[in-house]
Formats: structure tokens, sequence, C-alpha cells
DNA sequence: AAATCCAACTTGTACGTACAAGTTTGTGGT
DNA sequence: ACCACAAACTTGTACGTACAAGTTGGATTT
């Protein structure tokens, strides 16, 4: 929002409208010269716009074609859930709600390092648990400190996505993360909330996310059951098309 | 090595150059107008060559400053070994060697898919056994197919970095990278290499590396204990500086 | 000696031109 | 109806200019 340059401000109405539907996923961009005309623009400008859309997963550019949208959202490399030969259907997964949003105090044993000011503000906190085909899967916990986002505990549902909410509400956007991750034993909290065994291996991450507005982020701890479904995540270039 | 622009072979020139501590961790780059005259090209080729090598992570540009060598290789947000507080000090990690390297047949439960070419071509497998002050935390098995690797066999040591010496002797990058993670219970082998008692859990990661030859792709497996240090990385763009 | 300021660097932004190369589409001939 | 080819798109590469803005270091001043 403070951005001041001409490719930035194009970037950002770009990135906005894909957000919007103006432009769905899958579409083609109007041609690079149609922008620089609509915006009056040069061309190298249009395509640093461009450009930075590309890197942050938004859109792909293909010689001879156009721009196509391909993301609603930067593309982080975020671990997600696979099926063992093709990725789960979306449709098939489900969000139970463990615990509705709340305000409360930040918890004892928190696995990052807070700042003064997220100490001081509190925290609004919510959990649930992902299920594919009815199989509990993962079990979330989120810690968001209380920091200018008014309405989130009325308006947050727990069964739309969390990002896009903090986008379209705030326009908040996540920028970078850092996590850790473990093998842990299920505990008794464990074994209720996705149907395991005490004892059972489990995948805990906890995630640090960083977002636009700075001194912002945002924290999750993730238990993950993976006999059934791995956790799993590509980065880096991928041979597209041929 | 097929690249045939301008701004392509300046990049692969500079990235060389990085690689062989022509240009040092920390170092800065010639200015852009400098490679410019040597190279006798225009500006906008030159940055085209360092934008490629600040997106992969090679380098950071700074206004007024110039390009600041970061790494000499592309980042690529792969999960490493962390302390809970700071980064596990590069000195007290050391290497047991499991398996040398060693011509074998792929095994029959091989977690990714391979090519006819890669089947035929038989694999060359290593294992080895890394801990952290003297305490075992990862063990990783190591697939790589026989295909146009001379003397990998007898020139891999175990404990020198796997990636760096595929750059160095056969200018093969790793471009990406795909993956699936699992929680599971320590077996015989596992308890025997990770001094670990059964049914420990365990962290287990399936990778499959892409490179920049097609069809050479290099696969992982990798068994982790986290009882004591967790697996953590970072992706996105970091606040740099201030 | 210390502080200030300015000149000389650096990269960033923005404009322009020209042509190469890949894709799509429609025209025209068979 | 089909095929071949060309025209009209698209993005990619490469050159150039000009100025803005951040950094550095030396000359000048205090």
């Amino acid at each position: 929002m403070e951005s001041s340059t001409q490719y930035q401000l194009l970037y950002h109405r770009l990135k906005k409208e894909i957000l919007a539907d103006v432009y769905p996923i899958g579409s083609i961009l109007p041609s690079e010269n149609d922008l620089c005309a609509a915006a009056s623009l040069s061309r190298s400008t249009v395509r640093q716009a461009l450009s930075q859309l590309e890197t942050e997963g938004y859109i792909i550019k293909q010689k001879g074609k156009g721009s196509i949208v391909k993301s609603k959202s930067r593309s982080l490399n975020l671990l997600s859930f696979h099926g063992f030969s093709a990725m789960v259907d979306k449709t098939k997964i489900s969000t139970l709600s463990v615990q509705e949003p709340t305000f409360m105090p930040w918890p004892e044993d928190f696995p990052f390092e807070l700042s003064e000011l997220e100490k001081g503000a509190g925290c609004i906190h919510f959990a649930r648990v992902r299920a594919v085909e009815r199989l509990p899967v993962m079990y979330e916990l989120t810690f968001v400190p209380n920091l200018n986002l008014p309405r989130f505990v009325r308006q947050f549902k727990l069964n739309q996505s969390f990002f896009e909410f903090l986008a379209k509400e705030y326009q908040l956007e996540i920028t970078g993360m850092e996590q850790q991750i473990w093998a842990v034993a299920a505990n008794s909290t464990h074994t209720q909330h996705l149907q395991v065994e005490s004892n059972t291996p489990l995948l805990k991450i906890s995630r640090k996310y960083h977002s636009n507005r700075s001194h912002l982020n945002l924290y999750s701890t993730l238990y993950c059951n993976t006999e059934k479904y791995a956790l799993g995540n590509t980065s880096g270039v991928l041979n597209q098309s041929l």
C-alpha cells in the first residue's frame, strides 16, 4: 500500500484483481501491450510488474501466448497433504471445530519468542481438525496476536481458509514463514482429536508466518497423523509443459 | 549449458565464478557498469543476469552498494537441522558411513516412480548417519541412477557434501525437489543406526531431487531423531537488514 | 581532530526502439 | 473438408537514454 513506483502500483492492482476473480485461475491477463496502453506505461515497466507476479507464483508467462493466472496466493512451498499417488481431492476434506476463535493470554510454553508488542496485545486462539474422507489427519492450533484485527473473533468461520480470510478482510498477505518439525508420540489430547491410539507417531509442526504488516506474525502448531496420508510439497522450478 | 542468450551466458559465468570462489561469500560483484564494459553488454542485459542470480539466492542486491554474494548454491528452502534456539554449529556435525557407494538394482518398494531409463540404468546407493555432538540424529539413504556419472563410486567420499560434489564434478545442479513426510516408529534398523529405543517416533522424509540434466533425478530417504534437535527451515522473503 | 558536505560511485525506476521467436487464427487453395 | 501458409498476435531478448535514490569516501571547513 505504500508502493510509490509505477510497476508496484500495477503489480498491486493486478494482484488485487486476481484475488477478486476479475482474472480467475486459468484465465489470461491482458497482453503486455494492452496493459501498456491502458495504464500509459512503457513495456519494460509492465514487464517488471508481471515478472514480480511470476516469481511470487501468481502467474505463469508463456511465450507467444500470454500471462496465465496460476494461483490466488503467493506460493510458499508449504507442506500440504497428499495421497500416495494423487493429490487428495479437495471436496473430500472436511473441517471440525475444536475451539472457536476466542481471546486468551499467550500459552506459557509458546514455541516462538514473542515481541513485547505481541505479549502485551494478548492473542486470539482457535483450533480445528481436518479430516480426509472422515478420517481425522490434522489437529491445528492457531494463535494470532490481537493487533488491529477488528471483528476477527466474530467474523472468522473455522471452515474457511484462514489466509484467504486475512487477505480479503485485512489485505494481509503471508510473505514468508519459518517452521520446525518433530516426530512425537500421541498423548491423550491427540488420541481424542485424531482418533489414534496412544503413542502413535505424529508429525508436529510449529510455524511462524511473516506478513506484509510489519510486526504482525501468525503462529500455528500442527499435529498430523501420517498413517494413511503423507505431507508433501514441491519447491524450485518445475518442468512445466513441454 | 545450452544457454544461447547473452544474459544466460553471463548468468552462468558469474554462477561458476561464485562457485569457484572468484567471488567468495560476502564479497561484492563488479558493478553493473563494469560488467557491461567487460562483456560489451547493455545494462539491461547485465541486470537480467543479476536478477536471476538474486531470485535463485546466490546474491543480494543493495541500492547504492552493489551485488553481495550470499550463497554458493541455489536456496531451495530445504529442511535442515536446527537447535531449539540457535542453529547447530557446523563443526559439531560428524558423518558416519553405513554403506559406501555401490552399484545395485533399485529397491523393490521404492517410494517414487522411476522412468524406464532410470530402471534400466540401475542405481548407485550409499547410506550415512549424521551426528550432532556424537548424538546420531539422521540416517540418510541415497539412490542415484547410474546415468553418465563416471567415477562416482570411487571418487565420492561420504563425509563431503553430496550436492557440492555433483556441482564440482559434473556441473550438476539441483533445480527443484518434491518430498513426502511421515512420522513413523523406529524399527530394528533405526534403533541400531540412530541409537534409539524401538518404536521411538522418527521423522521419515522421502525426496526426489530434480537437476539441470533432464531425466536425471536423485532420490533420498531420511530418518530423523527429533528428540533433541528439530528440523527447521524458512521460506519466502526475509526482512533483511534495516 | 572532528564534523560537514559534496562528488563519485552504486543500484533502482522509467522511458524508448528494434527484432526474434512462439502461438493462434484465418485466408485461400486444393 | 482438409491442408498449407501467412498475417497478426503473443512474450523474449537486447540495445539505448535519462534521472532518482542510496552509499561511500575524500576534501573542505570548523
